[in-house]
DNA sequence: TTTGGATTCAAACGTACATTTCAAACACCT
DNA sequence: AGGTGTTTGAAATGTACGTTTGAATCCAAA
């Protein structure tokens, strides 16, 4: 009985970490049950198939990250009151950040994982994620509608979406960053550091002027 | 003489659609030989191997846009002022959408080609790009400084790199964003549609005013 | 028309992968 | 202690991949 969980668990944390790192169609099974001191055929007998030992790696965040983001929106939607953007945003911070208590560093690996599904197994994940969590995500939509009334709902659309591809981009290439920065300009870079940066870009991104007509017509003056 | 440039250019052509729409490691070359009509063992006769093959088709786009970005970026620093935000970032329009003379639907596969790279193979395009143009997007991130003056160099970094990620993800997206969002809001979606759209979002990411440590428990205190 | 380098072709090579198999080892219950 | 269902182990299966090979074919210059 232990071992069994234990196998299970040891399979999990070496494979979050190792598609958290290079992806989940380019890792093998061959590499995380050789991390994971398993026998290769542990992974097929306890999770089915590769594809499901993903979904169960992906799982075990979000079910404790969107009952979390569920109870968040909840509250603030029972306030009946338009609140401010930034705080809307804010309520993603605590319950990201709990995840470290799912594992050593499940925050910055659950987004790594996050922005790996959304780009390696095109469309997979975003239509799991959908299914799954829709309803909570809708809440969320609502509350930035509420604090943006002005922004119509298919420019919302595409800037939700703009802030999606900034976060999981950001932290898929969270390592590369990170060297960089602390190269550059000798800054230590955690992911909370990374979240508060993100915080006011993503803000005033959603809630920028909506773009008009006469714009591009304006720019291309001098020439077409 | 010219069936030698008919393969290299039925190979690119398959090439870049397959990379664009699977990424670059879930395109085997016997789906790009397949679809240019092309024996199995012309790629690796014209272009040596799968990673020069990539290297080539991202170098058809990256020649061009290059050298176009370079010309603006010098055109605007040779004003001798600071430029607005948003006109500094309206540079990259036109040159993006000139490489649709590069080949049909350019400007879409190139920044979908973008977006595979920068998360397929990790680290490795954001050397190449760096090392082979870093001195023209330095000129770049020189016409941006000028025109937030009040942005740290620090925020500045990962500003950008917000923003590249916005681009990027969006652009990987973008067939799936498209369909929802012509679903959705029954609008038609090209490319240069999604690009104004980004604009007034990024420029408003980047100007956001900075972060400060004071800020997060303002907003805990239930409101601005 | 012959020649010789450039290109194409079918086939094979070696490697790596996910998955399956089945016997061995194990843990728990009576 | 013995029997049963669960878990592990080593090995094999079949498939797909990138690359290589060497003969066949093409085509322009001699």
């Amino acid at each position: 009985m232990v071992a069994k969980q234990n196998t299970q668990q040891k399979i999990l944390d070496a494979a979050q970490s190792l598609f958290a790192e290079t992806g989940f169609n380019d890792t093998s099974l061959r590499q995380i049950t050789s991390l994971a001191e398993v026998n290769l055929a542990a992974v097929n007998y306890h999770f089915g198939s590769k594809k499901e030992l993903i979904q169960a790696v992906l799982q075990r965040y979000l079910r404790v990250l969107m009952v979390r983001l569920d109870q968040e929106f909840t509250r603030l939607l029972a306030l009946q009151q338009p609140n401010n953007l930034t705080q809307v945003l804010a309520v993603f911070v605590k319950p990201l950040l709990e995840l470290n208590s799912v594992h050593n560093n499940g925050t910055r690996i659950f987004l790594q994982l996050l922005g790996r599904g959304y780009t390696d197994v095109q469309g997979h994940l975003r239509w799991f994620i959908n299914h799954n969590y829709g309803r909570v995500l809708d809440k969320f939509v609502l509350l930035v509608q509420q604090s943006c009334p002005q922004l119509p709902a298919s420019e919302l659309f595409w800037r939700l979406h703009f802030s999606l591809g900034t976060v999981v981009f950001t932290m898929a290439s969270n390592e590369a960053l990170a060297e960089i920065a602390e190269a550059d300009f000798s800054e230590e870079v955690d992911i909370e550091g990374v979240i508060q940066r993100l915080l006011p870009y993503l803000a005033a991104g959603i809630a920028a002027p909506v773009f008009t007509r006469s714009y591009p017509q304006q720019l291309s003056r001098s020439g077409t």
